[in-house]
RNA sequence: GGCGAGGUAGCUCAGUGGUAGAGCAGGGGACUCAUAAGCCCUUGGUCGUGAGUUCAAAUCUCACUCUCGCCA
């Protein structure tokens, strides 16, 4: 059986467009480790969604005087359309909110129910009686005890950050009529994170050898000091998945806990849409199967700790609510690779200010390849790390068009002046075959960086072997050979077009849309990777949007390749744009002002 | 307050015991196929501060200091 590889990227909340720094923290990483893995042949499923539930988007809909769900769809449709333009291949991109999902994670659930890990408490919530029903926390406000800020919420206040006991906040009123609301006491179900916290400890010292440092010491060195506690799973609310149980009526699950099951819940849809539905077990009930959770330090402790712990909690019993037969057990994260923050020209990026770049928006003036360069060169893959726009420019001018496009471009148009197709090389010199090895020891070298999750620096591996065919060209002077020794300029070009095409396959899982473009130029009528394709699904809960990879078309593989002497070029235009000294003021006038 | 990450060249960042690195920016040069791109040479850092371990520390230990995140 081939290796078997989950990649998964966190589920974006439909409340809020996307910005370069979600991009980077997640979904981009993600999609350029999914290529690789696809190209080096192992059977990748790289699944997510949109989390459509909770309160936010509720408050949201208020505001706007529309339903939940039309709010959700709209978010979730503009990721949608963004993950087509910038490329990000998710094998399957669904949503929280489609019966597939609720019944997984209804089935966990009672899994985890059966299994012992769940109990019941009770707490205190707020009631709105002339509503008849709960209040989430941030639909009730009211003046701080503490520092006397009016627009304190229910649970926190905003201004002096503290959490508030709710029965010491002045003057409570809901946010829905301005009633006052009353405490009323509320059951809860609570995930018994004590009782599964030895097991996650053990779980995650197995993994202190290779995972990123701010991960696993963090989650490791948060647990040995305040232990785990149990955490309510269940809420008062109408927005969301029902609890499975018959006397429980008007309680639905919390976000967070069913928003992770997605990773599972996707994968199964995605088999069902593949018309084998069993198909989820080969990656999710394999021991040997890596799968790679790809997050932004935001989501840490919802992967390291609570993802993990659900799945060991759940253990053998999921099949039997889901299918009437028990599992094998379900394989937990090999990898989390969390990104910190991206900042943006200094300061924090923030939506709300408008101090921030909007995906959709920027791809309205850029192209999607010059992105993925700038955030993967710039990956917070180890500390923060700033967007600058100058920075941008430059890098796209002097690395992605001086460097690596120019070096495709001047060597075709040279070609195929005096060639008119790719030139018959006669016999190699060590010094040509010199080079050809260099750069082909590349996808066993870069190859090790993507698996290690280095994305940063197989890049720049990647960029450095751009130079050293540039050095080779300089060095070896074909425009001269040509007018003494027309066939030693052939051998010379040969050599640099196939090294060419040797980077267009390593630069292909970070700029997968000029390496297109490059294969085209270079006389390929294949395509390298596969077609995005978006379509909308039904079934007992309405219709819902999804995302598919489809992989028929790919031909692309992490190999080198020699090129055929003889083919003819496509259509010869430059990879990429340089760009004029102007967009860098005009990029940062736009930032911090409402449009 | 506790836990954790980070403080390395003007800028953005690599580098977990053995004579300080890359890209960009700055200076000089030869070439001309190419989006005036590419190539060669070069200036530039007491690796946050102080102490310790070691034959040897940016790299290990301790204290201090600044930035950021998580938790309470």
């Amino acid at each position: 059986m081939k290796e078997k590889v989950i990649v998964t990227a966190a589920w974006p909340y439909a409340n809020a467009n996307i910005h370069v720094g979600n991009l980077t923290g997640a979904y981009l990483p993600a999609d350029i480790f999914a290529r690789f893995q696809r190209l080096s042949g192992k059977d990748t499923l790289f699944v997510s969604g949109s989390d459509a539930h909770g309160t936010p988007i509720t408050v949201r809909a208020e505001d706007e005087k529309t339903t939940p769900e039309e709010v959700y769809k709209r978010f979730h449709h503009s990721f949608l359309e963004m993950q087509v333009t910038v490329g990000i291949t998710y094998d399957l991109f669904t949503s929280t909110h489609c019966q597939n999902h609720y019944k997984v994670s209804q089935d966990m659930f009672l899994a985890l129910l059966e299994n012992g890990y769940l109990y019941k408490a009770t707490e205190k919530q707020w009631y709105s009686t002339s509503q008849q029903k709960f209040l989430p926390d941030r639909y009730v406000e009211g003046t701080c005890y503490l520092c006397g800020y009016n627009n304190a919420r229910g649970d926190q206040c905003d201004k002096c950050s503290n959490l508030l006991d709710p029965e010491k906040l002045i003057n409570p009123h809901s946010k829905v009529d301005g009633s006052t609301p009353e405490l009323r006491e509320t059951e809860h179900y609570y995930l018994d994170l004590g009782k599964l916290q030895d097991q996650v400890v053990e779980f995650l010292r197995g993994k202190e050898d290779y995972w990123r440092p701010n991960v696993v010491r963090q989650s490791l060195g948060q647990i040995l000091t305040n232990g785990l506690r149990g955490r309510p799973i269940t809420r008062d609310l109408e927005w969301g998945i029902p609890v499975p149980l018959k006397d429980e009526v008007g309680k639905c699950l919390y976000v967070w806990f069913e928003a992770v099951i997605g990773y599972l819940s996707a994968s199964i849809e995605w088999s069902k849409i593949q018309k084998d539905p069993e198909a989820w077990k080969s990656w999710w009930e394999n021991q040997d199967c890596k799968s790679f959770y790809f997050i932004g330090k935001d989501n840490i402790p919802f992967h390291a700790i609570i993802w993990p712990a659900q799945l060991i909690g759940t253990g053998t019993k999921f099949g039997k609510y889901f299918e009437n037969k028990d599992n094998l057990p379900l394989v937990l994260p090999y990898d989390v690779p969390s990104n910190e923050f991206m900042n943006l020209e200094g300061q924090k990026i923030s939506g709300s200010r408008n101090w921030a770049i909007n995906v959709n928006d920027f791809l309205e003036r850029f192209d999607p390849d010059p992105l993925r360069y700038y955030l993967t060169v710039n990956m917070p893959e180890s500390q923060d790390t700033d967007w600058d726009w100058e920075d941008f420019w430059k890098r796209n001018n002097n690395e992605l068009v001086a460097t690596w496009g120019n070096l495709a471009n001047r060597m075709i148009s040279f070609a195929q002046k005096h060639w008119g197709e790719v030139p018959e090389p006669g016999d190699l010199t060590a010094d040509d075959q010199a080079l050809l090895d260099t750069v082909a020891q590349g996808f066993e070298r870069i190859g090790k960086e993507y698996e290690a999750v280095k994305l940063r620096s197989a890049l720049a591996e990647t960029m450095r072997l751009a130079t050293e065919v540039n050095r080779y060209l300089d060095t070896h002077a074909p425009w001269q050979l040509v007018k003494q020794d027309k066939d030693a300029a052939a051998r010379i070009v040969y050599t640099a077009l196939t090294a060419i095409n040797y980077l267009k396959i390593l630069f292909s899982p970070v700029l997968p849309f000029t390496s297109e473009k490059l294969h085209k130029i270079l006389g390929y009528e294949t395509q390298l990777f596969g077609t995005q394709i978006i379509e909308s699904i039904s079934d007992e809960l309405g219709e819902h949007e999804v995302n598919r990879y489809d992989p028929t078309l790919a031909s692309g593989k992490w190999e080198p390749t020699m090129l055929p002497a003889g083919q003819k070029f496509g259509a010869i235009s430059p990879l990429f744009k340089k760009l004029d000294v102007e967009i860098v003021e005009q990029e940062r006038s736009r930032l911090g002002k409402k449009h």
